[in-house]
DNA sequence: ATGGGCCTGCTG
DNA sequence: CAGCAGGCCCAT
């Protein structure tokens, strides 16, 4: 669940607060958080300690840091975090080098009340604050990935200060908000599969940042069923079908995202406001806004979609 | 292309 | 106490 929106709104509140500062030691309090880390916590430790945070990028859910060394010498890898469906990046300026949920014990077990009870992993930076990596579910990780120039040339996403992508990030589309993204060539090769569209959003090779959430919502405001496949679609719709996932998206960021609950927030842990202006996803049982029918759930290919059966018309 | 596994906490 | 939430990876 953090997906464009949310992660974009993490990326604008890391930029001010961690570019500039050099990180002084990494605190792994959960190994399975690092898992996509090549050569383990060592390796991490030896890529990071001493070593200056320069850029905050991100492409669809991708987000990373540009590292350089003490000469200002960019180290030709960046930093890689995903947030998973429950990850999340806090920035603490008050850092005292030991918390008394350290000697806690492992971080899933402190109360419930204790924000940082999922703790896993903690970037301790030279100005006296800390990122904190929070993650209940484990999904999410924080590992490095060498630079490679992207295919296109072009910036290789928000925040990035040139052409240059991590390796692990490299087969991901660019997304909605980027301004090299191709509308009419990815709209081409949704209508060029015969897969269920809803999947064809879904897929992060085809146009990033897309999840559950927003695939819902845009199909909603497109009119189109979720299992209908690409190639039914004429070109016209499925443009109609991007430009609504755009729209829902950035009218999501200007609102801080969506949130559910405390498990989606800011690096501030501040959640966002968008959940109330859903007007498909979870609200099966409710009325269509547009038409008055009630909304319905469908599970399509394991994952829960909500449309209403009106405007949504399905495919023969 | 498709489905299972990774995870934990909450719900019925 | 089983089921559900779901992004991404991987095996089939």
């Amino acid at each position: 669940m953090p997906e464009l929106p949310e992660v974009e709104v993490v990326r604008r509140g890391l930029e001010p607060r961690t570019v500039g500062r050099i990180v002084e030691s990494v605190e792994i309090l959960d190994a399975r958080i690092i898992r996509r880390q090549a050569g383990g916590a060592d390796r991490l430790r030896g890529a990071l300690t001493g070593t200056r945070l320069t850029a905050v990028a991100r492409r669809g859910k991708f987000l990373w840091w540009r590292l350089a060394d003490a000469d200002g010498q960019d180290t030709g890898e960046a930093l890689v975090g995903h947030l998973g469906m429950s990850g999340q990046l806090r920035v603490r300026t008050d850092d005292p080098l030991s918390t008394p949920a350290d000697s806690a014990g492992p971080a899933s077990e402190g109360p419930a009340s204790d924000p940082h009870r999922h703790r896993r992993l903690t970037l301790h930076l030279d100005d006296g604050s800390a990122i904190d990596l929070l993650d209940q579910r484990l999904f999410g990780g924080l590992w490095t990935s060498p630079l490679e120039a992207v295919s296109d040339g072009a910036v290789a996403g928000l925040g990035s200060p040139d052409a240059l992508i991590p390796a692990d990030a490299a087969g991901i589309a660019r997304d909605l908000l980027d301004p090299a993204t191709d509308l009419s060539a990815v709209a081409r090769r949704i209508r060029g599969r015969r897969a269920p569209v809803k999947s064809l959003l879904l897929a992060q090779d085809l146009v990033s940042g897309i999840g559950n959430i927003y695939a819902d919502e845009a199909l909603w405001a497109a009119r189109i069923r979720f299992d209908t496949p690409g190639a039914r679609l004429s070109q016209r719709k499925v443009l109609e079908l991007l430009r609504a996932a755009r729209e829902v998206m950035e009218r999501a960021l200007e609102v801080g995202g969506t949130s559910f609950d405390a498990l989606y927030v800011n690096v501030e842990g501040r959640s966002g406001y968008f959940a109330r202006s859903l007007s498909a996803y979870g609200r099966d049982g409710e009325p269509c806004e547009r038409c008055g029918t009630v909304l319905r759930r469908a599970v399509h290919q394991g994952r829960s979609s909500h449309f209403c059966p009106r405007c949504q018309r399905a495919a023969r």
